[in-house]
DNA sequence: CGCCGTTTATTTGTATGACAAATAAGCCAT
DNA sequence: ATGGCTTATTTGTCATACAAATAAACGGCG
């Protein structure tokens, strides 16, 4: 997933090196950064290319600049929290259980919504898309398989709901689990364990059951998540 | 609320007029843009500036950009749809009611939920600063003062909740609705309706007891709910 | 004739230098 | 001490040149 060698372009590189740093909290909200020259110097870059990494940073609401004054580090406040780069310089910087706790609560929060609602609405075409990724869960043979069918799963039910926001939230969400996901599962001996609970979910979607769905979707965030915490722990 | 005189910068105009263009679909999914320096020439700006307005979109997911190819418009599922301007641009370009639907959709989702994390978790402090929100809501003599007590109670309760991504999330719906809020507000006489419901929110949260909250989150949401289609459908 | 490596042409990426515009800070006169 | 004026500093914009990547054209070879 995440592209070590491949270095994008220079200005993605200024972009991933000083989101970092503010994310991490070591350049502090508040703080100024050097003027641009300088800053540019520093980095080895030219001004060019430090300009264009610092607009994007300024539309992820990290940082700010105003003539004369400078560029500041912005509250945490005014970050776009549910950008996937201010997540993932997160879940980089803050491994700690109470950042995932926040996770795992908007995925209790969003999923079990989101099934009911697919359940509400799913077409045909989409409930046979969710059907062929639970057979793939069903078939697969060892984790790798699962763990995309398992993706393909969730993320068929999310287009279900026929809400681009929804579907968008959670991919953002399960994104930056998945950071924690790789680590939970690769422990995990028996890894399909989960299948019964998606097979209630896909069936609940199926005869448009939204409450049941909601319900039985409950249930596998729940289990989902102490797997996690305790992956995290370890 | 939308700065009409305030031309921040040129980019600042490139990435308003280009991110329309996209998101109401003038520049469809797939089409390449004109190389930078006609690109440039055409909206009358440097490429420089063009170039910083591109990077920023580039982030937000709406193009992209690879040497000899050119830039070409992405499809609409690479979106963030959850940033601001993107939002913005939507509400700006379909007015219709699918759009508000799926909008209060997510309200209806996060809310109710917002409210019982916040009755399990808010601190005395903050549960002050919901009954202040409050206390202005009921002491509000016309409509403007009422919107904006409304919208603290409301950015009060989610604080409450001690996760910021929740409180990110329901922000960008909130300002998305705004758009149509305004509209809803104009035509309601009586626009302190909505006073009791708010008050058994607070109460609830102030008792710690999140079912309770829940339900009477939900029941508000519910209400205003039918307000705004009215309202937009007006 | 068709395949495959090479060259070329085009487009974005980066660098540099210059100037415009805004504005905080210092200065000056009152 | 105060209010307006000047200046110095920093970001904003522009123009130009070159580097790097790579799709497309080319050409040699089986």
């Amino acid at each position: 997933m995440v592209k070590l060698g491949a270095v994008r372009s220079l200005h993605h590189q200024v972009i991933q090196e000083l989101g970092r740093l503010i994310v991490s909290g070591e350049l502090a909200a508040g703080q100024s950064l050097p003027r641009e020259e300088v800053l540019a110097e520093r980095m080895s870059v030219s001004r060019t290319a430090l300009r264009e990494a610092m607009k994007v940073l300024s539309a992820k609401g990290l940082i700010e600049s105003r003539q004369k004054t400078g560029t500041r580090v912005r509250e945490e406040s005014h970050w776009n929290q549910l950008d996937a780069d201010v997540l993932a310089w997160r879940c980089a910087s803050m491994p700690t259980e109470s950042f995932v706790d926040k996770l795992v609560e908007m995925r209790e929060i969003i999923e079990p919504a989101a099934a009911a609602t697919a359940a509400r609405r799913r077409s045909t075409e989409q409930l046979a898309a969710l059907e062929a990724a639970y057979q793939a869960m069903a078939a697969a043979e060892d984790l790798d398989a699962w763990t995309v069918a398992d993706l393909a799963f969730h993320e068929c039910m999310l287009q279900a709901t026929n809400n681009e926001l929804l579907t968008s939230l959670f991919s953002v969400i399960e994104t930056a689990l998945g950071t924690y996901f790789v680590l939970s599962a690769r422990n995990s001996a028996n890894f399909k364990n989960a299948l019964p609970q998606h097979l209630k979910v896909y069936e609940a979607i199926r005869r448009r059951q939204p409450e049941v769905a909601r319900q039985a979707m409950v249930k596998m965030v729940s289990d989902s998540r102490s797997n996690i915490r305790k992956a995290v722990r370890a």
